[in-house]
DNA sequence: CTTCACTGCGTACGGCGTTCGCATTCAGCG
DNA sequence: CGCTGAATGCGAACGCCGTACGCAGTGAAG
């Protein structure tokens, strides 16, 4: 590689045994993946690519990553270390909330991740995603709650839904190139003439144009917190029960 | 295409006229695609293998479709159709239950819905996904809630977190070609070998080991319907209030 | 000094989405 | 009936993609 950088063949013009980089290993394949697909999507990621910006040929990769798709499973693994969970002991209630906040941050941060989940779901084992899973599982349980998984299942399956709706709608604005002010502005025209037919879609459209264009950031974590309260008042009915 | 049939380049051995099939047009090609959706898989989808299902070249297509993007546009619309919404006057609770069930059985039914939600959102204006907003809207506004789409929302965000994953699951699970109960039972040593140093997940996969090779789908109802009686409860708080 | 496991990489294969220009078909019109 | 122009199908080609394979260099172990 060195040697092939330089157009003159000769031995004398040969660096010196540079470890420049410091090598091509699975950990920094993985952390620069990370940045390529939060920096350009999931569909901008591709071996060719990370394997230049690591100045590594692309089935240099395969060293170190058995395919793509392991590649995509460390990664998920990789950001899921940032989800945090409060210890037991706290109010449960702040603790959970402060969960779900900590998730969805974490999938608004890297938006491929909904991407991933839609197509492999939290099968994976790796064990980021099982340090977090466990604390949940703590925290519900320290809580009291009859079927603690049951009560986990929930509060994810709404915390997944939501984030995972909120990241696709984030990069389709973010591909548009607008703000996303600027982006519903520019879209209410074509919303508002698919919805003429439809008397409450109308009316609730014509809402959304009012203050959808305002402080969409706003409204996206008022909708997020109502539902988690909607979700965590039905929980506690069967915790108190 | 008829004459490239024939190895004889004559025109006496040219075939008559054959307008064998109904020809190529935007909604036979949906259609076609939705099929080869639902039996291979998201990314068995090419528009290649698309051209041939249909006596097509794969070029051909472009004629009635500008992109691959605009037709999983469209195949997701056109199953949006299968998903049902009780009209209005019922029982509400009855109603909104039923219309979740439906949105669940039709997720499983095209798992590659859950693939394409995660990537693009509900942000479509496609008609057919228009009309389920819109009868959603007409129900939820009809029981008298305060904020109809705020109830909307966090109702969907649930179905579509738990259906998404599921959806998921069973597409790995049939990716393996086992049935699911099989899979179950392959997959517990490594997944309570990661659990090992993790107390809460350990006994909770000891629990699942047990029951979940016997009826999995009997537990994935029990917990969809759990979970949507925890929403629903939440936001029934909200009506009466 | 030899050996050997390990790492990196150039090449190549088959497949992908999509563009482009040509060939064919056919409805509508003179 | 003949002509024309638009609509439709298609083959070839471009530039990507994931990845299998075998060779080359390197550094530690013997």
């Amino acid at each position: 590689m060195a040697a092939k950088a330089n157009p003159v063949p000769s031995v004398w013009a040969r660096e010196q045994s540079t470890p420049d980089q410091p090598a091509l290993s699975r950990a920094a394949i993985v952390r620069e993946a990370v940045v390529m697909l939060d920096a350009d999507g999931i569909e901008a990621l591709s071996m060719r690519k990370l394997g230049a910006r690591l100045n590594a040929g692309a089935t240099s990769l395969y060293r170190h990553v058995a395919t793509k798709d392991e590649l995509m499973e460390l990664a998920v693994d990789e950001v899921a270390a940032e989800i945090t969970v409060p210890a037991p002991g706290g109010p449960w209630r702040e603790a959970a909330t402060e969960a779900a906040a900590s998730f969805r941050a974490t999938a608004l941060r890297h938006p491929w991740l909904s991407s991933v989940l839609g197509q492999a779901g939290l099968a994976y084992l790796g064990p980021n995603l099982m340090a977090y899973s466990e604390r949940l599982a703590a925290l519900f349980a320290a809580t009291g709650f009859p079927e603690p998984s049951r009560a986990i299942d929930t509060l994810l399956s709404y915390v997944i839904g939501m984030s995972t709706t909120e990241a696709a709608w984030l990069t389709t604005v973010a591909r548009s190139g607008d703000t996303e002010a600027a982006f519903i502005a520019r879209l209410m025209p074509a919303a508002q003439q698919a919805a003429a037919d439809h008397d409450h879609l109308a009316s609730a459209y014509a809402d959304a144009a009012v203050t959808a264009t305002v402080d969409p950031v706003a409204i996206r974590d008022a909708k997020f917190s109502y539902g988690l309260d909607v979700v965590l008042d039905g929980l506690e009915m069967r915790l108190t029960r």
